[in-house]
DNA sequence: CTGTTAGCGCTTTCAG
DNA sequence: CTGAAAGCGCTAACAG
């Protein structure tokens, strides 16, 4: 039975297990994280002791010494923006699997920002860093290169990584959704975009496939359900007899469907809609929305396993990896 | 004399900054944390040094020392859910805001997770801890207790805190909407919800202050725009003549609005709907959804400031904050 | 297999 | 206002 520990005052040390358990520190120290050149007596010594000391590891300490916090930063433009939870998601998990801990943190849409997290961050001394977009400023790229940790540049793609990559052509995105409207018959397009850097990449794939002038909505991003109907308002003033608008996301684009019923047009006969991300509800909509599924938790799980790999020091074959994208076409597009 | 360092092989550390300085190097500590001890002309130079050397403070060395890791834990069952988003997001600001980081943790809807993942939080010594919901074990409220640290349970409310507590009663929402609706005329309802802890509260409300059977519908937490299509089917085939809904999520509610829509049912017409949260898209559907405002953002900005107050050694005169709700009448419910 | 020694980089004493 | 000494708790490196 287990007797209430005696009032810790203070936390548990390593030493206190050791003394506990009649062996050194650094015995005690082996029998928990590298128990494989420890005897197996004093390992149920050691196991008994922590158990019976309420001990918990420091992770500060160790990390000081040994130099691996066991920690990876996660630079997101914003943590409420659905577009990158599953990505948010598989990276907690992914590095939790390995022990490692996501500690993430908002850049915000504003390129000055980034910076200062991004020293926030390497105060923490993560062991690896992973960071949504690409680092365009200099400053930045140098600063990362000189750390020496594994660098993931995600959710795009470029010909001079930092260090590695695991994204997708928004470029190609853009243009091959023009491609698909074009292909419809569709003259007269519009556009709906947020004014980040991904989404403004495949706003410009998708004007220079069309090649000509299409109506343009663009607005702050994140874009929102609500920026998608007033979005789409505004569409339709520039051209009342839209056939085909393309939106940066699947909220946004759920606006403009909401707003393009709520004005007596149907969806898709009157005006065909394309979304962004292939978001969990978008299959599910009347009519289901046709949009672009990239795969963002396997983002986030090829991202972390980079990480990793890297950190236990495996060679990466492939340090730059193209995930791709598809069209899901659905109802709102006629299928 | 050396020429300037082309090359750090190694990251600065105060040492250097203060030799670069010509100072001792918990001068150059006090320089860069507590300036007002420090002569300007002295911090003048520790400043050019940091800027020569490219010095970025050690905070896990800082941690160890000082026993204060300017981190804070927070647990969330899942960071996907977008329920928790606001709250995550303004913790993470107004942490931030003050010198703090936030670490985020997925405990799941599963309880048993919930312990193994507060020692692994635990382990890099977290000056506070936020956790979503109530803490029921008995084992993790001692141990939480014994830390020592503030400790902030939110998003639910309870008479026996671990410590504080920033939230609402879930118990009393249910029955807000079940008065609602009865007042509406409406007597034959349904309920579709997620299993969790809090949303099942709102259940056993919403029973109680009906007081006669109801057609119900749980599901799996996180609820979805999916399930919900689901769950208002097997609704309707409980009671094809259901007058109104009540759902524990406004995703899951819009899907079983579309699924409602989709049998020729006209919401509010025939079947009225009511969902929970208040999300940014609910005042923007068509119909408009009805739900339930609670101020997730401002459940996140108290709870980081509570465990900042206690961290500052601040007296805090409200250990147990009730933010309460409100329910917001649209169009879904005949608004 | 186990122990000793020596710090990791910083900040808390306690003195000037 | 500045500094010297002394570790925080842990683990790498080298003995035995």
């Amino acid at each position: 039975m287990k007797n209430p520990p005696p009032m810790p005052n203070k936390a548990a040390t390593l030493h206190d297990v050791a003394r506990e358990a009649g062996v050194s520190a650094i015995t005690a120290s082996r029998a928990l994280s590298n128990p494989g050149v420890v005897s197996d007596a004093t390992i149920e010594r050691v196991r008994n002791a922590v158990a019976k000391t309420g001990y918990i590891p420091n992770l500060l300490a160790g990390g000081l010494k040994s130099k691996r916090s066991m920690t990876v930063a996660g630079l997101v433009p914003v943590i409420s923006v659905p577009q990158f939870l599953p990505t948010i998601r598989s990276l907690t998990e992914t590095l939790d699997a390995q022990g490692y801990q996501l500690i993430l943190g908002q850049s915000g849409y504003d390129h000055s920002r980034e910076e200062k997290l991004l020293n926030t961050m390497i105060s923490r001394r993560p062991d690896g860093i992973v960071i949504t977009g690409l680092v365009h400023s200099r400053a930045a790229r140098q600063q990362l290169q000189r750390l020496g940790i594994p660098i993931v540049e995600m959710w795009d793609l470029s010909d001079r990584p930092v260090d590695m990559m695991v994204g997708f052509s928004h470029l190609k995105v853009g243009s091959a959704i023009a491609g698909y409207f074009l292909a419809k018959g569709w003259q007269r397009l519009g556009i709906a975009t947020g004014d980040d850097h991904r989404a403004m990449m495949r706003h410009d794939g998708f004007c220079a496939a069309v090649g000509h002038p299409v109506a343009t909505a663009i607005v702050p991003a994140p874009s929102s359900l609500e920026m998608g109907r007033k979005a789409m308002a505004d569409l339709l003033a520039q051209d009342p007899k839209l056939q085909a608008v393309y939106c940066s996301s699947d909220g946004f684009a759920q606006g403009v469907v909401i707003e393009a019923q709520s004005r007596g047009l149907r969806v898709p006969q009157d005006v065909a809609v394309c979304g962004f991300g292939d978001a969990d509800f978008a299959a599910h909509l009347r009519p289901s929305l046709t949009t672009v599924q990239v795969d963002g938790a396997e983002i986030g799980r090829r991202a972390a396993q980079l990480i990793v790999d890297r950190c236990a020091g495996r060679a990466i074959e492939h340090p730059v990896v193209d995930l791709g994208f598809r069209i899901v076409e659905r109802e709102s597009t006629g299928a």
